[in-house]
RNA sequence: GCCGAGGUGGUGAAAUGGUAGACACGCUAGACUUAGGAUCUAGUGGGAGAAAUCCUGUGCAGGUUCAAGUCCUGUCCUCGGCACCA
């Protein structure tokens, strides 16, 4: 018999759907939109490895089978090529990134082909193309002339490697994401996107979408919304004040001392000079500040919790009690979050309470814990949790909620201090200093900036302000730069290899090009610079999704509503234009279903959703959240462990390709475990695979053979039961439960088929050709047209089920002998109740009762017991 | 430390509160066959037994229930995220 050649019944069927466009949709037609959209990939030099297949075939497989059930499923693919990781790898092999990238990108795309994914090649993305970046450019001006981006000398997170800036996102553990260095801190002047501005939709939002709950707590705790109080102490004999940050100021009258960080602007008063104090405190000051700066996170990490500081020797007054509050300066207090200042209350704070022990400052109790009010001398003591206060005036007697409260209205009316929120979540820092990516399109000119000009004071109009930045105190910072709308700002095509590496210097290596630096003000035609970083990467993949269904397009980014006469960009659009763009982008707006990896919790999901909503109060887009529904899968692991190159684990997805076929991939894939947690790949649970589904093509393929003319009765329950539970499973996504009741099906089948006649035959294996079909789309087609069939199987309809066949109406009936529980019978609920009337008739002992709102009546006999629904 | 997810065979794993281990991998035995990347049949949680069968069993300890892997309380362990965030 003719044997199952994978490779043959691929080929072929890969040419039958080129041929008859069977992928193809149009997008302005779609009745039923269904956005099916997988995270964009990273194109590795290594090619696309086994956890890439598992989830491009995974998010295949569910886009197949919502096609299947009537929707227009839009399914694109596309590159997220610029970056950090592909150009250090390029650097390794000492060859050029744009050749690396240009071989990368043909054998990923060649990968997915062979995979068999319904693709429309003709709507790819490439961030690395002039007509990508073109737009990610744009959208970096859109976001400054909305006052969202912005330039500042910032401390940041250095890595001395890569050798570029990292935003927080990346650093891990004090090292880099890419390439695990230990990350250094570094103060350059960078751009950054006022992610802060959107910190309370940002978390607000998370309410109305259909995430998986971890992932949505994830960026909620990273947006880290904080509502407390802001407090103003004055500080004696000098006329300044300390404002502190905190959320528990039911606790201030247990406060002892305030601790300033060692970057707050009153330390650096005092350095200056501008604060007078005493010599031997200055320097005692100047080392502690020399030392924490010279200190890497790592080695702060290194000392533990141990309490270091400085006492300035200031005095700080609470304005409740009038207690005199010394002034401390210590590095356990961030600079960066609240007000870098915090008021010491040791009693009730474990930081706080460490710190007082190394200074021997005083610690109060002002919450009491079950009427415990013995004073707090260990570090177990420390009541951080729910009490009453204590030694607290007025607040006496309140737990610590109402407390609060009251203080926080009471301090704002005596004009001590104001509510405030604050966030963990800081601003994103987008400038890089290397070569693979976009130009950032900005130019700076030293003639405007003498004259005190920037763009925001040139050209008022646009400078509306559709934000809560603070547009005065950017300008003061702005000053001499102009966003170039010139679009695209080409990336200097470089042929020497050490001209695009970085250099450590600070600035990336365009800085070096002169050619591309030097250039022309827009404003008033002297010459100018360029702006040297590119941005990141994120950035180019925060909105790609937007770009899929308007590839077509090179005048917008994407659709929507561009007419506004406000609007900061107007393409020109004619009226028919503009409303073809809007309608399409209301069907494909927002992503219908997103499938990606949970590591992008605070990263790139949190972006997405940042630009969408601003995007959203530009007026272009009349949604603002990104994706309606975001599903996380799993990672594969090969024989219980982390693939890595290290380990020498990593599957190569090609080379099974080339042995089994795609689809018998595509169905071990699926079969490996729950689509949402984790797989193990074994080889020889993939050769198994292959066995199961060679043992289909012997079904397919010997379907003739031996039919009877007649046949004899058969229950075909199974039939019905397998259509109708993995419809189930796949609209859910559990792929491994679905793919292990084809299988049952299949040992039925070859149990029962004997007796099957011809056109039963093909009636079942062709409906199981059809469930087939989002696993195995090459096979699919195969079994159809040998069931007898002529279209495509993907142009089909999900096959319904007889839902009389299906087990229905039926009790279990648990079956007790001899004391003991021996197994359930499933009846109908009419024998059911024969069965109960002829033991009543026997007058057996009844009992009833209630369980979950449902009243049941417990029949018992020496060897059975019997439930029954009453009600 | 805080937050989240989870603990079921040799392995991946199934189980609307109803015979735990479906479906596979692996393993054991056998059949067939000039031998293949085979195929087919039977067995496979642990313990006892020649067998029918019996006992035991879902991290641990309790509880609710006629019935618990599933619900409740406590506890231990593993993995993931955050971490001096006031």
């Amino acid at each position: 018999m003719e044997k199952y050649d994978p490779k043959a019944v691929e080929s072929k069927w890969r040419k039958y759907w080129q041929e008859n466009q069977i992928y193809k949709l149009d997008l302005d037609k779609a009745e039923k939109p269904f956005y099916n959209l997988m995270m964009f990939p990273y194109p590795s030099a290594e090619g696309l490895h086994i956890g890439g297949m598992y989830t491009f075939t995974g998010v295949d497989t569910y886009g197949r089978f919502m096609r299947m059930k009537g929707y227009d499923v839009f399914e694109p693919i596309g590159l997220d090529a610029f970056g950090i990781h592909s150009e250090n790898y390029a650097l390794k092999i000492g060859e050029h990134i744009k050749t690396v990238s240009e071989r990368t990108h043909r054998h990923f795309f060649e990968q997915l082909h062979m995979m068999g994914n319904m693709y429309d090649w003709d709507r790819t993305v490439e961030t690395n193309e002039p007509d990508y970046y073109k737009w990610t450019q744009w959208l970096f001006i859109q976001f400054f002339k909305a006052g969202l981006a912005y330039r500042k000398q910032a401390n940041v997170k250095y890595c001395p490697s890569c050798k570029t800036v990292l935003s927080d996102e990346q650093v891990i553990d004090d090292k880099c994401e890419r390439c695990s260095s230990v990350v250094e801190t570094k103060a350059l002047k960078q751009w950054f996107f006022k992610i802060t501005n959107y910190a309370d939709r940002l978390d607000k939002n998370l309410k109305k979408i259909d995430w998986v709950d971890d992932v949505k707590l994830g960026q909620k705790n990273w947006i880290g919304k904080k509502e407390g109080i802001n407090i103003r102490y004055k500080i004696k004999g000098t006329g300044l004040e300390v404002t502190c940050f905190t959320t528990r100021p039911d606790t201030n009258f247990g406060a002892t001392f305030i601790v300033i960080a060692p970057e707050h602007p009153l330390v650096r008063s005092i350095i200056e000079g501008k604060i007078p104090v005493n010599p031997a405190i200055f320097s005692k000051i100047e080392k502690y500040v020399q030392d924490v700066r010279g200190k890497s996170d790592i080695e702060r990490i290194a000392e533990g919790r141990k309490k270091t500081g400085v006492d300035t020797g200031f005095v700080a007054i609470n304005n409740l009690n009038s207690k005199e509050l010394p002034i401390y300066i210590s590095d356990f207090v961030l600079g960066h979050f609240g007000t870098g200042a915090v008021v010491g209350v040791p009693g009730h704070d474990k930081r706080d309470f460490e710190f007082a022990k190394e200074f021997n400052l005083e610690v109060l109790r002002v919450v009491s814990r079950e009427g415990d009010i013995s004073p707090i001398e260990t570090i177990e003591q420390v009541q951080e949790d729910e009490g009453k206060m204590v030694n607290s005036e007025f607040l006496n007697g309140l737990d610590i909620h109402e407390a609060t409260i009251k203080i926080m209205d009471y301090i704002e009316a005596k004009g001590w201090g104001n509510k405030v929120i604050n966030y963990n979540l800081r601003d994103w820092c987008v400038s890089r200093q290397r070569y693979w990516g976009p130009p950032i399109p900005m130019i700076y000119c030293q003639q405007c900036a003498d004259k005190g000009l920037s763009w925001f004071n040139t050209s008022p109009d646009s400078s509306k302000n559709i934000s809560k930045v603070d547009l005065k105190l950017l300008i003061e910072q702005m000053k001499g730069w102009y966003p170039d709308d010139e679009l695209p700002v080409r990336l200097p095509e470089i042929s020497e290899l050490d001209k695009i590496k970085p250099d450590g210097s600070g600035r990336g290596p365009l800085a070096q090009q002169t050619d591309f630096i030097n250039t022309i003000c827009p404003h008033c035609g002297h010459e100018a610079q360029r702006e040297s970083d590119v941005s990141d990467p994120f950035v180019d993949s925060c909105w790609y999704f937007l770009r899929y269904p308007f590839t077509e397009f090179d005048n917008v980014p994407f659709g929507g509503d561009f007419s506004s006469k406000n609007s900061l960009f107007n393409p020109g659009l004619t009226q028919q234009e503009g409303n073809r763009l809007k309608d399409r982008m209301k069907k494909w707006g927002p992503v219908t279903s997103y499938i990606g990896g949970k590591e992008h919790t605070v990263l790139h999901l949190l972006y997405a959703r940042f630009i969408t909503m601003v995007l959203f109060d530009l007026g272009y887009l009349d949604f603002e959240e990104p994706f309606s529904r975001f599903f996380g899968h799993g990672l594969i692991t090969k024989d219980g462990a982390k693939m890595s190159k290290s380990k020498g684990n990593v599957v190569n997805p090609d080379e099974f390709i080339d042995r089994y076929g795609a689809d018998s991939v595509r169905m071990y894939l699926r079969f490996i475990g729950p689509f949402d947690s984790s797989g193990d790949w074994r080889d020889s649970g993939m050769s198994g695979m292959f066995k199961f589904v060679s043992k289909l093509w012997r079904l397919y393929k010997n379907i003739e053979d031996d039919a009877p003319d007649t046949e004899s009765e058969v229950d075909d329950a199974i039939v019905h039961k397998t259509i109708k539970s993995v419809g189930e499973d796949l609209e859910s996504l559990k792929f491994n439960t679905a793919v292990a009741r084809i299988m049952e099906f299949v040992n039925w089948y070859s149990e029962n088929m004997k007796s099957l006649s011809l056109p039963t035959r093909k009636e079942y294996l062709g409906k199981l050709a059809l469930i087939l079909a989002p696993f195995m789309p090459y096979l699919a087609e195969e079994f159809w047209s040998i069931c007898g069939n002529n279209a495509s199987v993907h142009l089909q309809v999900w096959p319904d089920y007889d839902k009389t066949k299906l087990v229905k109406d039926t009790v279990k009936l648990p079956v007790q002998i001899n004391g003991k529980l021996r197994g359930v019978v499933h009846v109908s609920k009419q024998i059911q109740e024969e069965a109960l009337l002829s033991l009543i008739q026997k007058d057996k002992k009844i009992k009833s009762y209630m369980d979950q709102g449902k009243i049941y009546k417990v029949i018992y006999l020496p060897g059975k017991i019997i439930n029954v629904i009453v009600r």
